[in-house]
DNA sequence: GCCCAGGAGTGTG
DNA sequence: CACACTCATGGG
């Protein structure tokens, strides 16, 4: 079963459209929903465990006894307010994007908690998803707060702080324990709060600045984490579609300027679609969204 | 076993 | 500024 012991549950219908939970939790931007045998999602938001459902066009939310409001953490979550379909009405124009935004529809970007989001990118460097996956786990599990058997909130910079180099070499980071040592000691409340005040382009330089955090992470975290939904993360897949579909090869800077003036203040959806056109195209056939 | 991973940091030409 | 090299491991 799903954990929920269905005492004092809150659960509460949601009408977010457009909204496929399968493509936007599963499609690489977050890493800690786990999809279970009934097609449900089981996350963490605000330190609640969350059960996110898709049922007769609604959207289902069930949260264990709690204080939290959950739906308001859920619209939060999945930007409910967002005009998905007008950014893509917008973003259609460009024909080289189309055909994604027709396959990924139901894709919103996420609004992550902004040190989780920030510590995970960090993590994501040069690693493939399931192993991200894995990491953030192994270091929820030993030092965030438990909540309830086998979920643990995501660790705040101090609790991870207290972990060694060593230590965070031993949850399987590998050279990223190092990056997310110092980072632990560089980032406080205080400094999240500043942070969230900046725009895109100062936001993204004071990012940059933070050990382990170069172009890419900077603007994913800009994106997910700040809701920056102007920033245009480059990672190798980007690299190759802006190549292939538009003869665009330079430096990280070029390509963003590129990316600026072509797809606006929404090239974080943009970014999105041509990602799944570029893994797609590479893994003819292959369903890059399986449910485990 | 081998290859590669949603890169970043550092040093060199 | 552009490139090359290294970084530590786990998935596929």
């Amino acid at each position: 079963m799903n954990g929920f012991s269905g005492y004092a549950l809150r659960q509460f219908e949601l009408d977010i459209a457009p909204l496929d939970l399968g493509q936007t939790l599963g499609c690489g931007q977050t890493f800690r929903w786990r999809c279970q045998q009934d097609g449900s999602w089981i996350g963490i938001l605000s330190n609640q465990v969350v059960e996110l459902k898709e049922e007769d066009g609604l959207l289902r939310a069930r949260a264990d006894p709690g204080n939290g409001d959950i739906r308001r953490e859920v619209c939060r979550y999945l930007r409910a307010s967002d005009n998905v379909s007008e950014i893509q009405r917008i973003l259609r124009k460009d024909k080289v994007i189309a055909p994604g935004i027709r396959k990924m529809r139901g894709l919103r970007i996420v609004k992550i908690d902004e040190w989780e989001c920030l510590a995970s990118y960090v993590l994501a460097t040069y690693a493939n998803i399931p192993r991200i996956s894995k990491m953030i786990e192994s270091i929820a599990r030993e030092y965030g707060t438990k909540i309830r058997e086998e979920s643990y909130a995501f660790p705040s910079p101090h609790e991870l702080g207290r972990a060694s180099v060593k230590a965070l070499a031993g949850c399987g980071l590998g050279y990223r324990a190092a990056y997310l040592n110092s980072l632990c000691r560089e980032i406080d409340e205080q400094r999240l709060d500043e942070l969230k005040k900046l725009g895109y382009e100062e936001l993204r330089e004071e990012l940059i600045q933070l050990p382990g955090v170069g172009d890419k992470v900077a603007d994913c975290v800009c994106l997910f984490g700040f809701g920056k939904l102007e920033s245009f993360p480059i990672d190798v897949w980007i690299e190759r579609a802006l190549s292939r579909l538009y003869k665009q090869n330079g430096t990280y800077r070029s390509l963003r300027e590129f990316a600026k003036d072509r797809f606006g203040k929404y090239a974080g959806y943009a970014q999105e679609y041509l990602y799944y056109n570029e893994r797609t195209f590479a893994s003819e056939g292959a369903c890059m969204f399986t449910r485990t």
